[in-house]
DNA sequence: TTGAAAGCGCTAACAC
DNA sequence: GTGTTAGCGCTTTCAA
């Protein structure tokens, strides 16, 4: 537990000498530097990140905000982010707001109170008018999900493009009749995803059937077993799903499943997200994968450069289609 | 960016008082906290957790190192270890080792750099010698697998009886012939589900077979996979799998469902952890469940107990098996 | 190349 | 009830 002084003392040198053998350690004569390492190695002396840290006024803390850490697309983003902020020396604050405007105050007072210097939001219900005021005066980034006039910089795919090849890859195997499950609308990425779904329909000239487009408020499991049971208790049912979701589409599969329903023969199903257990289902998924790893060292090195001062552009990266089983 | 100088000018007052004012406003007047408050609103003041992190000597930071966060194992303990953070004005460092001790060491040295208080480890695989040194000088807590020899507190539930539940599970519903699917036994909970495994089948004079106890380098969806593949080949097979891990068994039953073989009528297939993913397969897994939340907010509260001087005792929690359509 | 000293923003002991 | 002041551990400017 010793402090820089007493390793000062016991090195006869000054404390300002013993942080430049830490920090810039090539301005030292090596006979000072050994006698330095020396009184550090005796002492077992940690320079300390508290002391440190007010004096530079940074906490070299980065905060990731996501919805919910039980969603696996967010994993391999947070992976991503983690590598990438390692490499730079940071270490990220990892925030799961749970759709919870109480708990997102708390993670943005953090940013405030400097105990974090800058923010990744993933958090697609994020209040987007406080999280504006707060761009103002710290380093801010949105990632997959984003809002268009917002001036935050994002990166993010093409949601409407992706969404569009999903669904033409279905009418290309002979599907007419493509349900939508989609998310709740006041979300962008919804919104895109729905305009690639009907692009698809009327590139092909089909129609587009308003009761084949669930929205569902969450995209989890449970959501999914739920809009898959609205639209098998149509009497014109379709005979493919678009799932803006790994998850609702897992749901959609089990439920399939519990009914006898045949996948892919009798109804063919493409997630979105490729989850890594969108590989483990019976059938596997078909489905759109996001080049989640990246997005997230994209996210975290361009926080990075912002929280030092640099600028920024927006980036888009590509998806790709996974035809697996279940289309 | 006001700090607490500009403050104390503002309202002209010392800057003690402003402190007092933020920690104890019960011991200023109300006059004085009124005009103090004030200022704070006016000068859009933020006290900096920088300063009076350093002043106090502590992070108000836990570490929380993980083996991987891909295993949804980790996801509901980690959001009970965030609550009960939160709670108490805590907030944490999730830490993926990755099974890397390079990577450990840069989160060991968080807490050697003050930039956390204490560390909750679940990772099997972490260094315990150095975790051993660590706990001497820093408040640590093993949740879920831990060290007996270590002296470092836990929180954990009973592995042997938990597997031997499950095993007397699938003899009782006349399975004499089982498989277990354990992970290497250098870790204490694959020891120990083990010694539960053939306590069961010895309490009913069943024979132990070499050739049905395989053991994974990973408890992922393909070694599941690959232990299936193994105990399908032999000549004599087995009619139940005990699998120590919910992603194991899953990759199990995915196996099962490639190549034909009905669960539970041919094959039952029993797992470990609940984690979400094993309500959501075909057919649903049975399983032990652990409680997961409840792990994490001990483990937290125990670490934040001995983070300012307090003693803890080692707890065992309840475990609970869930009944399924797999067995 | 090295040292002295100021100061990052805060809290708390002490004095009044 | 409030102010003065020292100091948490570090980095960096300035001077030598």
């Amino acid at each position: 537990m010793a402090n820089i002084n007493e390793v000062a003392k016991k090195a006869g040198v000054s404390v300002a000498t013993v942080s430049r053998v830490l920090n810039s350690p090539n301005v030292v004569t090596p006979r000072t530097k050994a006698k330095v390492e020396d009184a550090i190695k005796k002492l077992n002396y940690e320079p300390s990140m508290l002391g440190r840290n007010l004096r530079n006024s940074e906490s070299r803390l980065l905060l990731v905000l996501v919805p919910s850490i039980s969603n696996p697309f967010y994993i391999d983003i947070i992976k991503g982010i983690e590598q990438s902020a390692l490499d730079q020396n940071y270490n990220i604050l990892l925030c799961e707001t749970d759709s919870n405007p109480e708990r997102e105050e708390i993670y943005f007072d953090l940013v405030r109170k400097k105990m974090a210097d800058g923010i990744i939001s993933m958090d697609p219900a994020v209040n987007i008018e406080t999280l504006k005021e707060l761009s103002k005066q710290y380093a801010i980034i949105q990632c997959s999900e984003y809002s268009e006039e917002s001036d935050i910089p994002y990166v993010t795919i093409d949601n409407e493009e992706a969404a569009y090849r999903a669904v033409k890859h279905l009418i290309k195997l002979g599907h007419q009749e493509i349900a939508l499950f989609n998310s709740n609308e006041k979300y962008l990425y919804a919104r895109e995803r729905k305009e690639g779904y009907m692009r698809a329909l009327q590139e092909y000239g089909l129609p587009i059937n308003d009761e084949f487009i669930i929205m569902t408020d969450q995209l989890n499991f449970d959501s999914g077993i739920e809009a898959t049971k609205r639209i098998m208790n149509l009497k014109d049912r379709p005979t493919a799903i678009f799932s803006v979701s790994d998850l609702l589409a897992v749901g959609a599969l089990k439920e399939m499943n519990r009914t006898g329903v045949k996948v892919p023969e009798e109804m063919a199903i493409i997630g979105f997200d490729n989850i890594e257990f969108s590989n483990m289902t019976y059938p596997t998924l078909t489905t759109i994968a996001q080049p989640m790893y990246q997005l997230g060292t994209v996210a975290a090195n361009m926080l990075i450069e912002k929280v030092n001062g640099g600028e920024v552009t927006n980036t888009i990266l590509n998806h790709e289609l996974l035809i697996r089983e279940s289309t």
